[in-house]
DNA sequence: TGATGGTTTTATACTTCCATTAATCCAGGA
DNA sequence: TCCTGGATTAATGGAAGTATAAAACCATCA
């Protein structure tokens, strides 16, 4: 493959290798710690909040720096980084308000089911954990 | 490990995997459409949007479903797919934003070198080719 | 009931991503 | 200059994700 140029590549592409730059948890706290302080953050800082190694970090801060997400700035012997672009913020925001719109599904359909009338023959718990394993 | 429990899951794993689930260029595909038509759509629909076998598709829809992004009901021989919630929409809609903002950034760094006085012996062009390097 | 179209699941080879280690780079101080 | 601390890059083995093909499912219709 002769690697479309940026601009020609559709950009429902382009759209998944954003999200591909999200997938994993350390540089979601990475940009979590970011988006909080709106400053620049050591890597002092994001190596104990993460708590992984340097060199894996490293690779982390990378990742996002080629996607455009952060942005690096040397002051000394230590290097900080910062949001390119605060709508970075505004998607785990958005992240964050769906996965509790789920939650909150979720407890209303466990609310229905408590409200049931009861059957013969079977009891509330494990009609819950029934639907607990369903969901999985 | 053993398996902890979704719920104690800390948020940043939990929204990981959520990108994880939207880091393919089908299933962005996928949910771009059923966002855009805002109503059920059938799978031979998506079938022919996305040009990927149905086998496929099918593994697709299921990772959507699985993260509880989308739904499916069945009438007679047809299924078909719907967004659980419409904050899914909003998601991809900032997503392409920053996309955009990224782009727009871009253009402006071009415009800022092409007005930079000329330099004794660099030309204009050499320097745009020398910045679109640096910035890969 | 058997056959058919549409969808999903299973199995497997393949590709990509990730963690780990070692090596390199870069700036400041002895 | 050499050394040291902080950060990045390179190399590699292993885990996870993906595409392909085959089998199973499910509802409809003859």
């Amino acid at each position: 493959m002769p690697a479309r140029s940026r601009s020609t590549e559709p950009l429902y592409r382009i759209k998944a290798d954003l999200f591909k730059c999200l997938a994993h948890p350390a540089r979601i706290q990475v940009l979590e710690v970011l988006a909080a302080d709106g400053t620049d953050v050591s890597v002092a800082r994001l190596l104990h909040v993460t708590g992984c190694m340097s060199s894996q970090l490293s690779q982390h801060l990378a990742v996002l720096r080629r996607a455009g997400l952060v942005t690096s700035s040397r002051s000394g012997n230590a290097v900080s980084y910062r949001l390119t672009e605060p709508l970075v913020a505004e998607l785990l925001n958005v992240a964050r308000a769906f996965l509790l719109a789920g939650l909150a599904r979720d407890e209303g359909q466990i609310e229905a089911v408590r409200e049931l009338p009861p059957l013969p023959g079977a009891n509330p718990a494990s009609l819950l954990d029934a639907t607990r394993r369903a969901r999985t």
